[in-house]
DNA sequence: CGTTTTTTCATGCGACTGCATGATAACCGT
DNA sequence: ACGGTTATCATGCAGTCGCATGAAAAAACG
């Protein structure tokens, strides 16, 4: 059975594993042998693909930001010829936790965010990613200004923070029951509504 | 020295405690060993006051919020013949982690976020917290209207929740250090700017 | 086919965890 | 002044942690 493994492969395997311990038991419960039992190997094998469980964490944030990033660009193509504000509400719709998989990756975001204020690699990486996809929804907001497909008077530089961090305040309250995710559509499209034509 | 002491008193002090381990060392290195040195006691008294850790994170939850309150009172009330618009203002800027009490309150309450998510007591606290806070705010925007503070077309209901959770959205970003607290105080107040008249 | 390399596993170790226990000391009421 | 209550502490214990080690198994290579 050797040699022929893939290891990366074996990494993002034990990195879902990772996820799903810290959906169901919490950030702090992750230990060497709960990701081992979750992937189905024995500890050593996670000793072998991680020299250490900082690496192994290390390794699941990024493995998440590439895991995010393909579910929102799988929800973009999934859309058949789109305006500038179905971009962005698809988008959006990525980042609240609608269903399973956006709910395990708000747990696991949210518990990497509370981790990265003392731990400043995680911030690093989460600045990072965090940044970049600011970049693009501002890139994205500007080109709908330009199509003049917002309403006077709203400036894109502004109305595109806004709109991520709103949704960002949003997760939170979802994944706590305070708010229905139907509710934080509601508000999003509230304000897709004052922004968009 | 016994007999005479405060247990609420002694309680809040070891709470205390708890913030400051985990605004330093993270939610997951809180032990009674840690809590108990960082308050200066044995860990036997850490024990005497709090049956168990997790009653003792319970409790430094509630006491986390009767700390917000009590700074958003004092900022509310150091305010000399207040606008709506200034209560609202104030009350968003102690939401945002500007200040060294405020950044552990953020770092706190994230972390009881992230464990809220797997553990419904946290989750239970957090939603009456929030949502009273939310009411509050509701009402306060409510009364703005009524006063004609707010500008034409404005619905209270709904940019009462929105200025909120863009708000929390924000608190995220400013602590790993993607946003300075002056562009998420900027960033309020041109959503102010929109919102008052 | 034998050997080497790659992968997996079981086990052991010291450190730390939450919690229980018994001793010690400090104040109270009388 | 002196038992009794209250508060604090030091220590012990079983369990778990991350990590290190060495063996076993399975393909790759000569």
């Amino acid at each position: 059975m050797p040699k022929q493994v893939d290891h990366e492969q074996r990494r993002r395997l034990l990195a879902e594993a990772v996820f799903t311990v810290i959906g169901t038991r919490g950030f702090e419960a992750v230990s060497l042998r709960d990701v081992a039992e979750q992937a189905g190997v024995s500890m050593g094998t996670v000793q072998y693909y991680f020299p250490t469980k900082q690496e192994m964490l290390l390794f699941a944030l990024a493995h998440m930001r590439e895991r995010v990033l393909a579910r929102l660009q799988a929800a973009v193509a999934a859309l058949p010829d789109p305006t500038r504000r179905d971009l962005v509400r698809a988008a959006t719709a990525v980042m609240l936790p609608v269903d399973a998989p956006g709910r395990e990756e708000a747990c696991v975001n949210i518990a990497f965010f509370s981790a990265a204020t003392v731990t400043p690699a995680y911030a690093e990486q989460l600045r990072d990613g965090y940044g970049r996809i600011l970049t693009v929804s501002v890139a994205n907001f500007r080109e709908a200004a330009r199509r003049g497909e917002l309403r006077d008077g709203v400036d894109p530089d502004r109305e595109a923070p806004a709109l991520y961090f709103l949704t960002q305040g949003l997760v939170g309250p979802v994944l706590i029951g305070l708010y229905r995710p139907e509710e934080a559509l509601a508000l999003v499209d509230a304000q897709l509504d004052r922004v968009f034509r």
